[in-house]
DNA sequence: CGTTTCATTGATTAGTCTCAACGAAGGTGG
DNA sequence: CCACCTTCGTTGAGACTAATCAATGAAACG
């Protein structure tokens, strides 16, 4: 069975019937991974209602884009994709990755208008929530609420420790710090097999993270790649040793606490 | 009458006599503002028992430390201070800075540790909330909850913001970006006299701000007074020209929405 | 009046950027 | 099926930005 594609105008006319949903609340492609906490029945029958649809998006899509005012809310079922906000004369700047059981879209919910970018990596599956039963959810389900406060948190938490690092690690440190990052959150929904990961990044999505150009990323990369911590491969990075990158990095790691999702 | 202090044993002892305080909630000094959203009475009265009590901090007072599992829940009621996270070697970055409205350590009562300490520029007055009563106002304050949520997102725009620049700016313009961006948060909630702010900084705050060292921090804010967009004083920075920052860093400035606060 | 903290300046070095050129792989159209 | 084009990665050279080192002055403090 091909994959079912929606895309942003069938999004827009709104898609209510759960009977093509691939993945339903109950049977929640993410409610598998031991990092994430578990629903009670009654928040996933609310769910199910205040999801709307699947947005399948392909590599190289912009899902989100910075001064939208009609965001939509998603939870990422599977993919990559990243967050990024640009200047005027074109230089970018990755925020974050965005990786499953992540919830996207939030600002725009919350504010007018989305104050960054979303762009897929891979192909990316989506969970398109309604975003003007974001008030129902606060008032019926506060634990729901406290979840989203607390995924907002650990975005907060995340852009701490990615700006610690481009404002004050080494370039090299800053590479290993990305790489470890990755490889950790990635690790943590089960991306990563046989303690073997490839990322789906150009060195140009490094660079932009980093805060560097793709001249001396390269030059940095192949540094790390020396000392064997990762290989580069056509499109792509391969993590070897996890740990080297820790070292280099001088970074302790993620916590390990489960998280909610939405 | 003077100031009543508090220390933080006092704190932990738990202060409940409301007849003590300086700032009891319906007299709020925050509720003036015409950039902050008025609350309701029922409201009010929720948050007169939220309320634990208030902190007065002298400037160079940690207020919250990294790592504490016990860190409490404020609102700043006056004053200027910073959040920051270091490295093992000392290396410091400066993440925000926190002003008057603010909310800080969400992080450590929603996760198990604070991952950032936070210091104050100047003498600070800190509204101290209880952070146990935190789930009955999720369950029984929907609009407050809310309003944490807009308020945690609110934090990441700006994170968001910050890193661009820390990322993506010239020394330049992200000196100048900072300047403006601390000149529109100050006087949105009326810091601004007659056009004028002096903001109590050193130079080693604001290198540790832009990821620069303190002697090219130096320069960089030399050339800035020399374009006379600001004046460096004794122990603090004076802006002059907020338009020739807001060109210089090419930064749009800060959205004019009224916001919550609690 | 010594001591500390901050700001300032010049000289030198290290890190990073820009420019430029080229190779490999994949896709496209003739 | 091959020639061409595009994207991505790689490398070297030179220019420029920012860091480090070092020294000094000014003000605040006890």
């Amino acid at each position: 069975m091909a994959t079912r594609r929606l895309d942003n105008n069938s999004l827009a006319a709104g898609m209510t019937s759960t009977a093509t949903r691939q993945f339903p609340c109950d049977k929640c492609p993410l409610q598998g991974l031991s990092h994430l906490q578990k629903h009670e029945k009654e928040e996933i029958a609310f769910l199910s209602g205040f999801k709307t649809g699947e947005l399948v998006a392909d590599a190289g899509t912009t899902v989100l884009v910075e001064g939208a005012n009609s965001a939509h809310l998603f939870t990422v079922l599977s993919g990559w994709g990243f967050r990024y906000k640009t200047l005027e004369d074109g230089r970018r700047q990755i925020l974050n990755y965005v990786l499953p059981g992540d919830l996207i879209g939030l600002q725009g919910t919350l504010m007018k208008e989305m104050s960054h970018s979303i762009e897929a990596l891979s192909p990316m599956i989506l969970c398109v929530f309604q975003r003007d039963k974001l008030p129902a959810l606060f008032r019926n389900f506060p634990n729901l609420a406290y979840d989203i406060t607390w995924i907002a948190s650990r975005e907060e938490q995340m852009l701490d420790e990615i700006l610690l690092s481009v404002g004050r690690r080494t370039a090299l440190e800053r590479a290993a710090y990305l790489f470890a990052f990755l490889f950790q959150r990635a690790q943590s929904v089960g991306m990563v097999k046989n303690n073997k990961l490839t990322m789906p990044l150009t060195q140009q999505h490094v660079a932009d993270t980093l805060g560097l150009s793709i001249v001396h990323t390269n030059k940095t990369l192949k540094k790390l790649a020396a000392r064997g911590a990762l290989r580069w491969l056509d499109r792509g990075c391969e993590i070897v040793d996890e740990d080297l990158l820790l070292e280099v990095s001088k970074w302790q790691g993620l916590p390990e606490t489960p998280r909610p999702y939405i």
